[in-house]
DNA sequence: TCGCGTCTGTTCACTTGTGAACACAACTTT
DNA sequence: AAAGTTGTGTTCACAAGTGAACAGACGCGA
């Protein structure tokens, strides 16, 4: 595995601070909707999506029910990064969209941490982040309307996969926002009338992506201005986005 | 300040790790509404809440109108919890319940972090129930009603102030869930009608505490399962609710 | 004790979102 | 090609929440 990755975090490596992770990192496949950890798991391993692969944060309801809370994929990873493993995961993290992952143990990560500073500065940097994409989806579900979350959604999946169609149900989306499934079937309707997106079985397609960016709320730029700060100098320039 | 504070982190640390703190860490009395971090500012010092003091992290909107997601007191801390200092701020945190905060350089922390092994894991435990307490935030203001959502938010800033009189205004409360004044003030007037609570100027009296906890939803609950399991045995037991 | 600013209770017309229902379309399996 | 399963579009009666409005209550300062 000498190629570099798909991945932000360990593209910013240097290559002798890359050269840590070795041997024990390694590239899987994953299948969507294959579960990553399920609420207290003991966390032992990390996950990096690469390329459009995007993995899930799930908040089990007590009535059985799971909202999504957020997407992570190649800007990120799942596992340990702030907790640092070895403590019981309190989400359910599972393929939202299918593909490559790198796979260390948290035990490896943290041992090369350990030896090199900027490697364990990297991964605070992107937990500072992780916090701020948490704290904002927080504040997005309790102001934001279906319809601008809906938007956000389609938009987000859309840019990190890197594909104009998204492959969602209505079922799917509504229940990633919480909401009723008839009602997101409106929200599309409108949408497609307006000539922002196609609708496919099992997908949409997105038509314009400007006009779908005006119905949607501004929180996803607010996340991706602290990434930029945060991580400034740190990701490769031509990654940042 | 030789005597032990009332805060959780800080009382769960063996006199020698707490010695490692010293001299730098000092208490300050903090007044209502005084801010203590601005989003952007450089987080260079972490407040531990002491006794009923209470923080709060606000996430500004693009239309100037703020929203809370968590609050923090004694069980916790506030300023470079995760990113360790000298990463600007997302959040705007401010005092919500004036008091007492013991206030140290996260520069000073992180030298003691280094020091001791039990003492840098302490902080791991609970950088990882915030982030889980942000993420029951996320889910919980997606699908839970008005009226569930402000029995909650009453329940945690009593049962953390210790004390049946809140107070708080309903503009207030209603800015914290991001939502309509007057519809606030109707869940109250059900709440007093009920008689789980009767309203002040300014301020709201629990009378019945086990009906109000009926009316809120468990995130709390669920939050508060995720401390005693990630911190078991490392709060004070008798500190532990 | 008067006046003023803030907080409260309540109303009203309106928008947003729910949840069940059902006909139909699109894929899958055999 | 038939049968079954899953997803879609749409309706409907209803519940939840909005935002402006206003009268009055409270409590502070002069």
């Amino acid at each position: 595995m000498g190629e570099q990755p798909e991945n932000n975090l360990l593209r910013a490596l240097r290559p002798a601070d890359y050269a840590l992770l070795h041997p024990g990192i390694e590239a899987q496949q994953r299948a969507r909707g294959e579960l990553l950890y399920n609420p207290g798991d003991n966390v032992e391993v990390v996950y990096f999506p690469c390329g459009p692969s995007l993995a899930s944060y799930l908040v089990p309801n007590e009535d059985g029910q799971e909202v999504e809370t957020i997407l992570v994929g190649r800007e990120g990873a799942v596992g340990g990064i702030v907790s640092r493993g070895h403590l019981p995961a309190y989400c359910r993290i599972l393929v939202k969209y299918p593909g490559k992952f790198m796979r260390l143990r948290v035990s490896d990560l943290e041992v090369a941490k350990a030896k090199s500073h900027a490697l364990a500065r990297l991964f605070e940097r992107y937990a500072d982040c992780l916090l701020a994409q948490m704290v904002q989806s927080s504040a997005c579900n309790a102001i934001h309307s279906i319809e601008r979350r809906a938007a956000k959604w389609i938009l987000s999946a859309m840019e990190r996969t890197g594909d104009h169609l998204v492959p969602l149900t209505h079922e799917e989306l509504a229940g990633m926002l919480g909401v009723g499934r008839s009602y997101t079937s409106r929200v599309l309707q409108t949408f497609r009338q307006e000539g922002l997106l196609e609708t496919r079985r099992s997908a949409m397609l997105v038509k314009d992506i400007d006009a779908l960016r005006a119905r949607a709320c501004r929180c996803n730029d607010a996340v991706k201005m602290h990434f930029d700060t945060v991580l400034e100098g740190v990701y490769p320039a031509e990654l940042e986005a």
